[in-house]
DNA sequence: CGCGCCTAGTAATGCGCTTTACTAGATGCA
DNA sequence: TGCATCTAGTAAAGCGCATTACTAGGCGCG
């Protein structure tokens, strides 16, 4: 069975297909509204659904976004981020899709020969062989919205994160802190350096003692050398900001593990809130992000490239983190 | 600067837009060698990257899968599903890409007005509104994979994971085991009663006393209530298979909270082998899914979908699940 | 009456590519 | 030499739609 095309509805309500695209795109402004039903009949009738291929072909325009996802843990904060940026790009009219990156450089770039979008989004920087065919296929780029590029491009103020979770502990008394790296993978190392570098410069804002950088995996072995180096320090580590709450749990089990008390021993607080913050025993402080403001500032961000004309979504800035404070830090309360 | 285009090639290469095309496509079987390399000497001088839209209303066929994404928790292993289904898809020509699933059923429906996808894939059903307008659009449809649709539609035994966990706990003694159910979403329920379905048919066959079911929030006061029933019983329940990893943490945390030693009095057993269950104390037994299997099977259905000539990737079956087995059900071995 | 203007539409062109037919010349072979 | 066959390529016809330019007929108005 062939596919109905606008011809078939324009044939069946006796009206050339002209008619029938300005009728179905709602460009009906001088078309009697008794043609205009016969036409939108004619259409249900038939069930007639335009062919994405034919518009975008001669339109010369797409209304696909592809967003390329981050290779990076999952985390419920993203999925809604996605869904965040996918209902506001629907509502202004496009469709936005996510897109694996391949490890393979190579297929990434042969992605556009099949998908046809109006833009790129990607969530940090892109290479200049990924970036060359869009750019000669004419397809516009967003990206370092997180990780890479300057950070007036990103969405999220990691500097901030850092700040408020050193600002955090030294509100509660703290004067040395140690900052937990992750092991960097190229997704999140510069994310990981803005945390860091926001941390170090708040606690040189606040005068406490300079801030003991470690790495730590999310593994039981290495947080137990970590904590104990830090015990061990002088002067004493006090409390410990993670770069995620995945190694501040780490770090949570394996100071129990060795015995010690938490927050008393060592106060532990990570970023991300994520649901396991509030299930571990003491529950792990943490520092929560905007990402609803971010993924409407990256919305903005995308229409004005793929729309320039209008002004749709009126830009929102950048929304400060927000520390929630547990047991992790405050104590059990009891 | 207007787009580069196969005319523009054609006519620096001395040729015809035909002989170009055919270049490009690899269909070169009858152009000689020379010939040949004059095309593609054209291609990389100019720069030229093929329009996806012009090809797809052409050729009449698009090569691009579209999966809606489930709307559950982010988990990793979730993400390596769609690494691997992506990198399968990929191989095999096609380029694969997730859409968030608007929570506004007619938005949903808007969306192949943008996307002209060769394949529609769904972890769950779809309903008929839905449907229809991709029938109409011609676009095939890959659904019920995970939840919904008959067991052979899925491509994971969800029965098999209840019946693993059961047959783990009976093997270390227990008799009586209870079942905690998940706050069902629209997008688990399905595979939540087959899990269950599965755990009860194991005691069964185990002849073991008969399966309590709990319903248990990813809330610790919840699971404090649940975890009390179960010690109150009589018979008392010695075990717990619970429906997820995030259940399983919380009434980990719920039991020891309760002052209660896991796995003594209470053996704990959960499904996915979140990162998580690692970093708790005692770890957390678990049951692993081998969605490796389960993508390349999803990919061989979707292949045999968009590509039905060609036996392209060997079908694979269905892989049992594996039991993880740490300290939440064996004990610290000390 | 004659001119312009408005209404309600239509014809025609082209977006960039694939694909089917078709051809001019070279070659094989009896 | 004459006919078939092969080689190397091309012309032309769309795919389904948007869009621009245009027209036929009716109307108001000086």
């Amino acid at each position: 069975m062939r596919r109905v095309t606008l011809k078939d509805v324009a044939e069946a309500a006796g009206v050339s297909a002209t008619t029938v695209s300005f009728v179905v795109n709602g460009r009906a402004a001088h078309i009697p509204e008794s043609t205009r039903q016969r036409v939108e009949q004619a259409v249900a009738d038939l069930g007639f659904v335009p062919s994405a291929r034919g518009r975008a072909l001669a339109s010369g325009r797409s209304r696909v976004v592809v967003c390329v996802s981050p290779a990076g843990p999952a985390a419920d904060v993203i999925e809604q981020f996605k869904r965040d940026l996918s209902h506001t790009l629907m509502t202004a009219g496009f469709t936005c899709v996510f897109l694996e990156r391949p490890s393979d450089g190579d297929q990434f770039v042969q992605l556009w020969r099949h998908i046809d979008p109006a833009c790129v989004v990607s969530w940090d920087a892109l290479d200049s062989t990924e970036l060359l065919p869009l750019e000669r296929a004419g397809v516009p780029t967003v990206t370092g919205l997180i990780t890479g590029g300057t950070s007036e491009d990103r969405a999220v103020d990691q500097e901030a994160v850092g700040r408020a979770q050193v600002e955090h502990l030294a509100d509660l008394g703290h004067q040395h802190i140690a900052y937990a790296m992750p092991v960097m993978t190229h997704e999140d190392e510069s994310t990981a350096r803005s945390r860091r570098a926001g941390a170090i410069q708040a606690a040189h804002d606040r005068g406490l003692a300079e801030v003991t950088v470690s790495t730590v995996a999310v593994d039981a072995d290495q947080a137990r050398g970590a904590v104990q180096a830090w015990t061990q320090a002088t002067p004493r580590v006090t409390a410990v900001a993670s770069y995620g709450d995945l190694q501040a749990v780490t770090i949570l089990e394996a100071s129990r593990r060795l015995g010690m008390a938490v927050p008393r021993d060592l106060a532990i607080i990570g970023v991300d809130d994520l649901p396991l913050g509030k299930l571990v025993f003491p529950t792990l402080s943490t520092v929560a992000l905007d990402l609803h403001a971010a993924a409407a500032l990256v919305a903005a961000r995308i229409l004005a490239v793929v729309e320039p004309t209008s002004d749709a979504v009126p830009a929102v800035g950048q929304r400060p983190p927000r520390v929630v404070a547990r047991e992790s830090t405050l104590g059990t309360g009891t």
